[in-house]
DNA sequence: GGCGATTGAATCGTGCGCGATATAAATTGC
DNA sequence: GCAATTTATATCGCGCACGATTCAATCGCC
C-alpha cells in the first residue's frame, strides 16, 4: 500500500546513501587532518604523495587519472608540494606539453613517517581489516558504476 | 611470513578505505551536480534544503548539527539560498544570537521538483534499494565511530 | 544588579574541486 | 610543409570546508 508520504521518506536526509557518503567523507577528512598535521600535508596532498611513493616520475595527468582530479585542482596543489620541497616540477624534454613530477629526497624520506598512518586510521575507524576491505570494495564498485554513467 | 613491502601495501592508494570513500564521494558529487543543475542548487545547498523540507524554521546551528557543518560554512551558503529567494534569515526575538532560517513559498515549492532526484540518483548508482541501504548503514556506522574519536 | 563565562553567528584566510577558458606544443590532414 | 585539430597544462572564478578569531547576546553566579 502507498502512503501519502512515501516520497517524503525518499527525501529524508538520513535515508539517503549520498548523505551517508558525504558526511562520512567529512568525518574521514577530519580524522586525516589530525593524523597528517605532523607531516604538514593536507589530505589531497597526502593522496598525491601516495601516488608518487608507488611510482616516482609521473606527469600531472597520470597523477590525475589515479586520483580522479584534473589539472585545475592538481596544478596549484603540486605547486604547494613543490614549495614544501617535497617534489620537483619539470617540463618533459620529449613532449614540452607535459610536466614531470618527481620526488625530492625530502619527499621520499617523508614516506617513513607516513607508514604509521594507515594503521592509525584503521584504529580510529575501529574496523577489522575484513570490514574495511569489504566496505572499500563496495565503494569502489559504486564509484565505477557512477563513473560509467 | 613478513615480506619487505608489507608496509608498501598498506600505503597503496587503492587498498585504502579512505581513498575509496574520497573518490566515490567525488563521483557522487559529480552525479548530483548534473541532477541539480535544473534546480539551480549545489549539492550542499540541496542537503540544506532537505533539512528544511523535513522541518521548517530551524536555527543555523540546528541545521549544522544535522549536516555536520559549522557556521563558517553555513552562513555564506545560507546567504546564497536567501539571495535565490528560497529561504529567509531572521534574528530570533527570544534569543537575538540565533538566526532562524525559514522556507519561502518558492523554497517550499522547489520540493516538488526535488522529489524525482533520489530515484534518478539510485538509477545512476545502479543499486538495488537493499544494496543502497546496506552501504548507507555501513557508512553511518563508520561515521559514528569516527566522530566519537 | 553586575560581571565573567558561555553561546550563536559571522568573518577571515587557506586549500581544495571543478566548469570554463586560455595557451602552447604536438599531431593530423591535405 | 603548413593549416587545422588535438592534447597537456595552466588560469580564472565560484562555492564549499574548516581552523581561528571576533562580536554581541545571554547565562551563571554572587
Amino acid at each position: 500500500m502507498m502512503t501519502p508520504d512515501d516520497t517524503d521518506d525518499a527525501l529524508a536526509l538520513e535515508s539517503q546513501l549520498c548523505f551517508a557518503l558525504y558526511s562520512t567523507q567529512l568525518a574521514m577528512n577530519k580524522l586525516y587532518r589530525g593524523l597528517l598535521r605532523e607531516l604538514d600535508l593536507t589530505y589531497p596532498q597526502y593522496l598525491t604523495m601516495l601516488v608518487l611513493w608507488q611510482r616516482d616520475r609521473q606527469t600531472v595527468s597520470e597523477i590525475g587519472e589515479q586520483l580522479y582530479l584534473d589539472s585545475a585542482t592538481l596544478t596549484p596543489l603540486l605547486k604547494r608540494l613543490e614549495a614544501a620541497a617535497l617534489i620537483t616540477r619539470q617540463r618533459s624534454r620529449q613532449d614540452e606539453r607535459q610536466v614531470e613530477i618527481a620526488l625530492t629526497e625530502k619527499g621520499r624520506s617523508l614516506r617513513e613517517q607516513a607508514k604509521a598512518i594507515p594503521h592509525a586510521a584503521g584504529c580510529a575507524g575501529q574496523c577489522t581489516p575484513e570490514e574495511a576491505a569489504e566496505l572499500r570494495d563496495a565503494l569502489h564498485g559504486l564509484r565505477q558504476r557512477l563513473d560509467t554513467q
